[in-house]
DNA sequence: GTCCTAAAGTGGTATGACCACGGACTGACC
DNA sequence: GGTCAGTCCGTGGTCATACCACTTTAGGAC
């Protein structure tokens, strides 16, 4: 149901309903692909029997599901299937929560593990040549703290696109703000000292080697290995800050 | 940013943005939380300074988004976070995909594997009766494909909620709706003799008693285990009915 | 006290008009 | 002939107003 209001059983579906089911129908069909163009305000609500306002109210809530992309003086078109949506709701759904920023990692621990071991069996080489090119910008962009986030996502999210999941993926992008939210927040407390840079390198390298060879246990293992070096950095410096705020109070 | 057409800079935030802002800074700073009742559309337009058909527009659109719950002759209510319009946001994204309704199953795979790792950690002992509970039900209910259905499903659910995790949590309810249709769709191909459903006991009660033990690795080999097996069953009666199918033409 | 009814308040819809923006056509100018 | 400017038309954006439908509630009849 793409009418979140509705629970009734079959009564008259009040025009707005109706319009909206009539686009998620045609959506959910296929009928209406990304890129197609919509009839003028007038022409559809003239069309679907309603006014004007409803109609809108309507286009307008697609538009907001990110299935529509309506521009002033152009008119609405549909709008190829987006993961900043889901982004956005996840991002609601998951506010009142507490430590959600901690909480979306084990998201991204679960999305990936599966991710590169599917990208065992499933990657292309075309894939682990893009793999391999996120780690040399890695291995570029050690002293740039910018580059290098992006670089280490980079190839992150490089693994998951080698998995050919799109179920996968599309989850994976739908975190990935949170993820960045996460990321950001605990630059407070990691360092990048040139002794933990280099190993994360090397982690990189390990958890690429291990998909090169189809290894797919091996694989996951190092990439768990990967996370868990993190965290226990992270956790000691929050460890070693408190110690100094100890000291000196 | 839950304005979707908008990505120009900072001009002047027409009428209907203005209200989705005003809406979505108080939802997200909890300002505005789960069950508060909104001020009439004919106050609140007057208040936010738009006409009432705009004011409308962003009401919809929130509620579409799951995040406002209107009842007509009664007024608009906040609504809790509902991970029901993640589910419809995912089924709309990966509705163009093709063969989606298999690929969920890598996402489900992902979640849940990741979530019994946290179970062996975090899980109560009441955590853990709720699972028993839902192992007993599936018991009870093998001869019954509609109950036995049921319980299957929130035995895994259970898992994933003694995970303690909002993140995968929420993931998974959002999957659910593609997971229902998968099963669904599967069930013409696969058979419930007793031999299998006797094995399938066997598989969940395995993952249990690894849960119960706190063994992260044992447990999510034997779920590994479990969805591999029902993979296998699933591939080989198709198999079958090709075979039956090229035989009897 | 209980029940029914009517009024008030709420969201739902419709109409019509006007404004603002974008593109296309057409004309003049170079 | 080509290019640029202005105008016109179609589009979405907004507004005001009126009326309808549903829900609740308060008042009156019993």
């Amino acid at each position: 149901m793409l009418a979140i209001t509705r629970q009734d059983n079959e009564e008259t579906p009040s025009g707005a309903e109706r319009v909206l089911t009539f686009f998620r129908d045609r959506l959910l069909s296929g009928e209406l692909k990304a890129g197609d163009r919509l009839l003028g305000e007038r022409e559809l609500s003239l069309a679907l029997g309603v006014s004007r306002p409803v109609l809108r109210e309507a286009l307008r809530s697609l538009a907001m599901l990110g299935l529509l992309d309506i521009r002033h003086g152009r008119g609405a078109y549909v709008r190829s299937a987006d993961a900043s949506v889901l982004g956005q709701a996840l991002t609601l759904c998951l506010a009142p929560e507490p430590n959600i920023l901690d909480d979306v990692l084990q998201a991204r621990i679960a999305i990936e593990c599966q991710a590169i071991r599917l990208a065992c069996a499933r990657a292309s080489e075309r894939d682990l040549q893009a793999i391999a090119a996120t780690l040399d910008t890695l291995v570029d962009s050690l002293d740039d703290p910018e580059r290098g986030g992006g670089a280490d996502y980079a190839f992150h999210l490089a693994i998951v696109r080698a998995s050919d999941s799109a179920a996968l993926m599309k989850i994976y992008e739908a975190i990935s703000p949170l993820l960045m939210r996460s990321h950001v927040e605990r630059r407070r407390d990691t360092f990048r000292e040139p002794a933990i840079t280099s190993g994360l390198v090397e982690a990189h390298r390990q958890v690429f080697l291990a998909l090169a060879r189809r290894d797919p246990d091996e694989a996951e293992r190092a990439l768990r290995g990967h996370f868990r070096i993190g965290d226990e950095l992270r956790r000691n410096n929050l460890i070693s800050t408190w110690q100094e705020r100890g000291s000196t109070p």
